[in-house]
DNA sequence: GACTATTCCATGCACATGCATCTAATGTCT
DNA sequence: AGACATTAGATGCATGTGCATGGAATAGTC
């Protein structure tokens, strides 16, 4: 019944919470520097080249909304606009998928996979700096000195 | 010079890249959880419950806008914001610092420490559960099904 | 003391995201 | 076939966030 220890003693920081604030920590540091690198090197935002990314996997280069949906954090509005975005950049098409007219299959063009391989070094670089590198924020407490 | 194997065969994803979708996909699971169950039970943001919490940590409860800052993660702008949503629910006061008066003191008030007590075993008991459990949102490359 | 640079915080603005909703197409009953 | 439920995806709207900026106080320089 995953019996927990729930709660640490005062003014302790239970391990559950340190391992989250490093979780944090971490996501923000990357998402940031991610976000930066691909946008001043590539003008592609990280939801984006995650897409493109995910396109680029497949042999086809193209897969439905809802199958990108899938391993995308996004909810399906935002991956919609995303979409959006990408099209209006020409970096990927939409065309109605015949057997189910309600789905959209999503293709990845040339200049789409062109991108995604530019881009894909400068992420790859960015996660072998940080992915492991000491955190620059602190997970500890805040030292007690302001009024 | 930290030579690091950047590229992995063609068709494999590299080890810092499946990571990096792990900490993606977890990041994502907690934060979604976390934020449904404060707001939910308690009417407060993951942001908010942060800024409590960090606050709460302290015997004086109150510290300087800019030290609250080096612990979260957010940009100084979305921390004021923060902050005045938490001054107007009455569960923070500002208080001008005296010895340097462009600071701010944040103060927990009564009402701020009694909701984050009440909220922290909601956000332990979050932690416990998702923290490691096994992830619902696969990680691995898409299926090769769609059109 | 006057002047500039820096620091602290708040705010206007642009934008990405999530929720709720809408339309269209498909599936499921009888 | 007709009626209803379900699913796919787009969009209006509200909100939270970051960037750039502004104003005030402090620190540093001459």
């Amino acid at each position: 019944m995953t019996a927990t220890k729930v709660s640490a003693g005062p003014g302790e920081t239970s391990a559950d919470v340190r391992e989250w604030r490093e979780l944090l920590a971490r996501h923000a540091d990357l998402t940031c520097a991610l976000d930066r690198a691909l946008q001043a090197g590539h003008s592609l935002g990280m939801s984006e080249y995650e897409v493109l990314e995910r396109l680029a996997e497949l042999p086809e280069r193209s897969a439905k909304v809802a199958t990108i949906a899938k391993s995308v954090h996004l909810s399906q509005s935002a991956l919609s606009r995303v979409i959006g975005r990408l099209e209006t950049a020409g970096l990927v098409e939409r065309h109605m998928c015949p057997e189910d007219r309600r789905a959209v299959n999503v293709r990845l063009t040339e200049e789409g996979l062109l991108r995604q391989t530019e881009a894909k070094p400068t992420q790859r670089q960015v996660l072998a700096e940080r992915l492991h590198a000491p955190l620059v924020k602190t997970c500890e407490p805040l030292p007690s000195v302001d009024g």
